[in-house]
DNA sequence: CCCAGAAAATTAACGTGTTATTGAGATTAC
DNA sequence: GTAATCTCAATAACACGTTAATTTTCTGGG
């Protein structure tokens, strides 16, 4: 038919995908839950762990996460004395994060768990297959973003109270 | 080089699965922001489409989504007037869900929308690629929760464990 | 120096994800 | 027929995603 209808949910790509991203997190969860820490918080500590000293902006590109979410996990992660603050001295709006001992020690002993999940999610699907999905997840993700011209962002009215 | 060090982000496969959803939710936004309504408001009118009449827990199995935010999402959607709500009359603990005249109305402005998105995105990347995408990331789905009792349980119709 | 504009980070406001809890209505057992 | 139990749905509490607005600091042009 010309005109196909909508896609079914078990069809729709959005959908396949949060589910296998789903999958996948049950996997790691259980471990993070342990040491109370949320998959997001998890990405932050690796991330100082692979290089600290980063100031905000460049966290939150290496997690992906946005600003006001990371400004929020890392007040938590603050609270919580897993991480520090240092006022840059080249620009004084800039803070650069560092792991305290307490993160540092937490990476530790959560690292072994994460990296046995990897390796189990490699043997339940082949490593073959595994390197085909990056592949094409990787592609998908550049064909998307290439051409992105039908982006007309909408206009805004006023009513808030929608 | 699997067993040295955690993967790095960017081949970390909940990142890269996060990345392709967002990257083909960038395609769907537009449209349903123009309209009011986020993806998974958007889910839930699609569902109710699909077949009115729907119990709560059934309509969240269908569209993925948990209970309490189903439960707000249907409070949301009441307040706009695109839903209502009946008594079940077998069963005074459910509500039966049906679109009003006006959710069918948003239905029928969005859908040519949206699947007009999944024209571009299947050009931009590929029939085949993108079967054997839907393909790789249901098996990973199988293989991953084998032996695990789902979270979003389905409702099955058929065999009850007798 | 002063001021307009840009950038870094936070805050605000809203919606969703997730777990635990609660309350009302069904179901089962005794 | 009543008590224990299960189920459906809503609520509470917390964290995150997202956009807009705010604050502080840096920068560049007069």
């Amino acid at each position: 038919m010309s005109k196909r209808a909508l896609r079914s949910f078990e069809r729709s790509l959005p959908m396949a995908l949060l589910r296998a991203r789903e999958a996948v997190m049950k996997r790691f969860l259980p471990t993070l839950r342990e040491h109370n820490l949320s998959a997001q918080q998890w990405r932050v500590i690796r991330a100082l762990q692979d290089e600290e000293g980063s100031d905000i902006t460049e966290l939150a590109g290496r997690c992906y996460l946005l600003g006001p979410s990371l400004s929020r996990i890392l007040q938590n992660l603050e609270r919580r004395n897993l991480i520090r603050r240092e006022q840059s001295q080249d620009d004084n709006r800039r803070s650069l994060i560092y792991l305290t001992e307490a993160g540092n020690a937490l990476f530790h002993a959560v690292a072994p768990h994460s990296m046995q999940r990897y390796e189990d999610i490699t043997d339940k699907f082949g490593y073959g297959k595994l390197e085909l999905l990056y592949e094409l997840l990787e592609e998908l993700v550049e064909k998307l973003d290439a051409g992105d011209d039908a982006q007309h962002t909408e206009t805004k009215q006023g009513d808030k109270a929608a």
